[in-house]
This record gives structure tokens, sequence and C-alpha cells, in this order.
DNA sequence: GCCGTTTTCGGCCCGACTGTTTTCAGTCG
């Protein structure tokens, strides 16, 4: 069957999401929407294709696919569809789902647009909206419609950049597959935005060394992720794959790797820059290496480039400006920060709150990690949604705690709470139940879209509590998501600075907040900075290296970093230890 | 719809914030 051969994990996700949103919108019972979405996660997540987990009559092994959901996934690949898809989309159009992307817009008003407009997807709502029909729907005020307005207004086309968080691991898989087919690579790297770790890029790019260039670029094609390929030059393809996303493989000798790799990794600005450079010295800098008296030099490494320049190695996350090239002629290029630094993590969760791990387990997932300390910050109270702790759960959780670090040590598990700073700005716990714990990190959650002076005020006044030690993701954004809250980020940073509360550098890839610039102008103004995972899995731990390359963008040095401090320096710097001492 | 050392039923994702229908429904995290 033709259906089968296109049929990813990532599609048949996409499918299940779909189903989730439009059933939804229908308004069938939650937990069955809840369950597809579950099933739709898990499938994105599985290593194995699908097709052969059917074939082998192992659907059913899938984490939340039962015999209903497996059915449908057979039906998928044997005939296109399935019965409940088709039930579901004749009675509502499959574009409604879309509605659901806008600020504002959720299944109710979804399915009203629809029911009360004809509203089908995006474009039939914006002609709606043109022709001022907004207002006859019922229960819809005139804010309300200016929300919907505004919100349409704000939405990205899809996957116009693809975030790092789905470009990485993307690049590294690409090139495990075109391994695979190559029989072995001389080198590999991802290159590009992905390699300097912008938090989002336009396309994939990546360099691959073979003895034989031109017979790499026809693998390409044979790729079961990749949809289309088209040759940009004689060792250069752009592909698209299923999902949509753009890739750009470059192949080379192994000789030039190096300088091949150096060129597709950018910035444009920082390469012309070193171009200029190198004319001064008497080099003329291409794709392939350094050319000089015509004659051609190659460089396998990277790093031997820089030294025939007579110049220091600029890393890749520091390669966005061009000032960087003077910085490097005059030896002052700022030691990156790396996750072999980080002495522990302050920002994890637990079982305890919506963690997937047992304490005992995040604890010996960082000491396996070489830590030296985790902090342990569950949700607090008023976030119902991650069974946050009240403090006659977080006295419990101490218990567990020490009985962990008794076993454990001299690793030092810390108990510290995610505290929820309400929307009037008061905090979620009572000041003796802070004042009992080892660390605080404050988080805004809740009314990220109040406006600008009421949000900042809440974040303000978390700051200056004597018991918040760390802000976590300062603005709330999300990665090719939301935009985060309206913060005035200067006030923010200037009352971080001057009362020495941590901002934290979010390492979740979906956050990556503070993001680079602020982080810059954090460290500018004084701040201390942690670098912190948010873990809610042992393997999340990892994410860490996200947030570093962050604090390397933004030229961190390792002194600024509060979890670069071995324990017992990292507790007596905490705000709450210094205001006591 | 899925899942089960509380297995074939009854749980599972709760509470804050907001606008508006002024007593609560819808959205969001």
């Amino acid at each position: 069957m033709s259906h089968a051969e296109i049929l990813t994990n990532t599609e048949l996700a996409h499918r299940f999401r779909r189903l989730a949103d439009l059933l939804e919108i229908r308004g069938d019972p939650v937990f069955k929407v809840i369950a597809y979405r579950r099933a739709a996660d898990s499938l994105a997540q599985q290593p194995e294709s699908a097709r052969a987990l059917k074939e082998r009559g192992e659907l059913g092994a899938i984490p939340g696919v039962g015999k209903a959901i497996a059915q449908k996934i057979e039906d998928l690949f044997d005939t296109g569809t399935f019965k409940l898809w088709e039930e579901v989309v004749r009675e509502i159009p499959p574009g409604v789902a879309d509605l659901l992307q806008i600020p504002d817009v959720g299944p109710k008003r979804a399915r009203q647009l629809y029911a009360e407009l004809g509203v089908k997807g995006l474009d039939s709502l914006r002609e709606a909206v043109e022709q001022g029909r907004l207002s006859e729907v019922s229960g819809l005020g005139s804010r309300g419609a200016q929300r919907i307005v505004e919100g349409l207004r704000s939405l990205q086309p899809p996957s116009a950049l693809i975030p790092l968080g789905t470009a990485h691991p993307l690049a590294l898989s690409l090139l495990a597959e075109l391994e695979v087919q190559a029989g072995g690579l001389a080198h590999s790297s991802p290159a590009g935005g992905v390699r300097r770790r912008c938090e989002a890029v336009s396309d994939v790019a990546f360099v691959v060394a073979h003895s034989r260039p031109d017979s790499i670029l026809s693998l390409l094609s044979t790729l079961p992720t990749v949809a289309e390929v088209e040759p940009t030059g004689e060792r250069a393809a752009a592909a698209r794959l299923h999902t949509g996303a753009r890739v750009t493989l470059t192949v080379c000798e192994p000789r030039s790797f190096g300088a091949v790799l150096h060129h597709w990794t950018g910035s444009r600005e920082y390469i012309t820059r070193l171009a200029a450079f190198a004319s001064e010295r008497g080099y003329e800098l291409t794709e392939f290496g350094l050319t000089s008296g015509g004659e051609l030099e190659t460089f396998e490494d990277e790093r031997a480039l820089y030294e025939r320049l007579g110049m220091q190695y600029v890393p890749p996350t520091m390669r966005e400006d061009a000032d960087m090239v003077d910085a490097a002629a005059a030896g002052e290029v700022p030691v990156e920060i790396e996750v072999s630094m980080l002495h522990g993590d302050l920002h994890s969760h637990s079982t305890w709150s919506d963690g997937q791990h047992t304490i005992r387990e995040m604890a010996e997932a960082a000491r396996a990690r070489g830590y030296e300390y985790l902090c342990v910050t569950d949700h607090s109270q008023s976030l119902g949604v991650a069974n946050g702790l009240s403090p006659e759960r977080l006295a419990a959780q101490r218990v567990e705690i020490e009985a962990v670090n008794q076993e454990l040590a001299p690793f030092r598990l810390l108990q510290g709470v995610e505290l929820e700073v309400r929307g009037d700005g008061s905090l979620d716990l009572p000041d003796e139940t802070l004042a009992a714990l080892d660390i605080v990190v404050a988080s805004v959650h809740t009314g990220l879209r109040q406006e600008r002076d009421r949000l900042t005020s809440r974040a303000l006044s978390a700051i200056r509590s004597p018991y918040v030690d760390v802000l976590a993701h300062p603005t709330g954004r999300i990665v090719g998501g939301r935009a985060g809250g309206d913060f005035d980020m200067d006030a923010l940073i200037a009352e971080a600075a001057r009362t020495g509360t941590i901002l934290e550098i979010n390492s979740d890839p979906a956050r990556l907040d503070l993001r680079d610039t602020h982080a810059h102008q954090a460290l500018v103004a004084g701040c201390t900075l942690s670098i912190d995972s948010d873990a809610h899995t042992t393997d999340g731990l990892g994410n860490v290296w996200y947030g570093a390359d962050v604090a390397s963008r933004a030229r961190a040095t390792v002194g600024a970093i509060h979890n670069a401090l071995t324990l017992t320096e990292m507790l007596a710097g905490l705000k709450r230890h210094r205001l006591r001492n």
C-alpha cells in the first residue's frame, strides 16, 4: 500500500493530535482526548517505526496505545484513514483545529466560531474578521474580539523557524542515518545556526566528509525521513523532510573538512570579517581553505585554520558577531562555559509534583553526572495541575530527602521549591515555610499576559523577597511558541543585581530563558546567573548543555555562574545566607 | 481511551486568572 510507505511516527502523531483537538472541539469526554494526546506524544518519541511494530504485532507495546488506537494505526497503514476520523471530520472540518493556535481560543470558542460564523480555519477566520462578523459571536465582548484579532495577527507562519531543541536532535539523527547508509563517514557535524546554538533556525545544515564525496549526495534521497532533494551545487543539496523541515547538506573530502565546516557554520557577518582579517595577512579565505600565491591550503581541523592565521580559536557559540575576530586576534576570546564546570543543578522536579522520577532516582542520576548537589524544587501548592506542594507536604518531603542524603553522602540533595508568584504579586507559601528550605526558586507561571506594569511589579516583589534566591525562566517565553510576558527586563535585571537575586538560564530547550541577549545584559549589570535543567526526568538533567551554550553566547565568565560553585560556596552565596550573616 | 501489587471498573488534570453572560464559563499552565 502506498499509504504505508510514507507514514512516519511523526505523521501518525500529527494525525492523533489533530484527532484529539477535533474531539475536544466536538465535546467528547476530556479523558478520551487526553488519551489520544498521550498516544501521539508517545508515538513521536518512539525510536522504532510504528510500521515495524505493526508488522510484529507489537503496537500495543507503545505506552498509551491500547487496542483501539492500535487498530486505528493499522487502518491508517492499510487504508490511509480510519472510521472515527472520517466521522469526526464530517462533523468538524480539520481546519477548525488550527484555531486553537490562537491565544484565548480554546475548544469552546473554536466550536462557536465554526457553528455561528461558519469559520472553517485560519483564513476563513481572517475573512470573518475583515467583514466585522466577530461581534456576532454570542458571549464575545469587544475585548475578547480584540484579543482574537491580535492573536490571529501574532501567529507565525507554520514551521517558519525550527527551534534548536528540535533542530539539534534532528541534525544528529540525520547524520546517524547517513553514516549507516554510507557505511561510515570520515567526519560529520551539524553546521549553521544549529552549531552556533541559535535558539531557532530556518534550516538544519550539516557537513560531512567522505573519501568519495559525490557518492554521499545521492544517499540523501534514500533516507526515510526525506521527502524531496534538490541539488544546489556540485557538492551540496537542499532537502525537505516529511515534517516540512528544510535541510542543507554539504559534502567534502576529509582533508578540507575543517575549512568547509567553518565556512558553513557562519555566521555570515563573522566569516566576512574573518575573511577581511585573513586578507590583511595575504590570504584569501574561501569555503575550502586559505589561498596564498595561487596555492590552496586545506584544513581537516578548524583549529588548524585559526593557527595558520595566528589567532586564537573561536568556538561556534561565539561566532555570532564579527567583533570576536578582533578579540581572537588579541588573544581575548572568553573561556567557553561547559557542563563540566557545573557542580550541581538548582532547579529540578520529582514525582512529588509533576516530575516523572522519584527524588532518589533524580539524586542518583545527578550523582552519576558527577554533580556534588541537586536542588529538588517541586512546584508550590497553587499550581494544581502540577500537584503543587503545601507546607505540610513539603515537611513530609523533607523526611524523604534526608533519608536519601543519608544513603548518598557525600552527594547532597537540597530541598527547595519552585514558588508560584501569584497574580497579585504575593508568594504562594508563608515566610516560615520558605525560611525552612535550602533554596527557593520563584516563577511567574500564571497571568503572563497581564499588562507590563502589573507583570513587572509581580516579578519585582519576588526578587525583593529575602527568601527568593533564584528567579526561574524570567520571561516565560517558549521558543517558537509564545513570546513571554511583557516584563520590563531593565527593571528586573537592575533589581536582581541590587538584591543579589540569581537570574536563571533555564536549559529546557523549549524555554532557553533567559535568552542569550538578556543573559548578556544581566551579566553586564553585574547579576549572578544559574544554569539549570528544570528537569522533570532523569534524562532532563542532561539538558544543561543547552543552557551552558546560551551562557557562552552571552559571553559569561564561569565566576558569574552560581552553580559552578562548590556546595559550600554555593550555599554561602545565596541571598538568604548573606542576609542572615 | 488507557491502565491495573487497590486489574475488568473507576480513576485519570487541578486551580488561577480573566472577561463578561454579574455568578461563572473558558483558557491556560
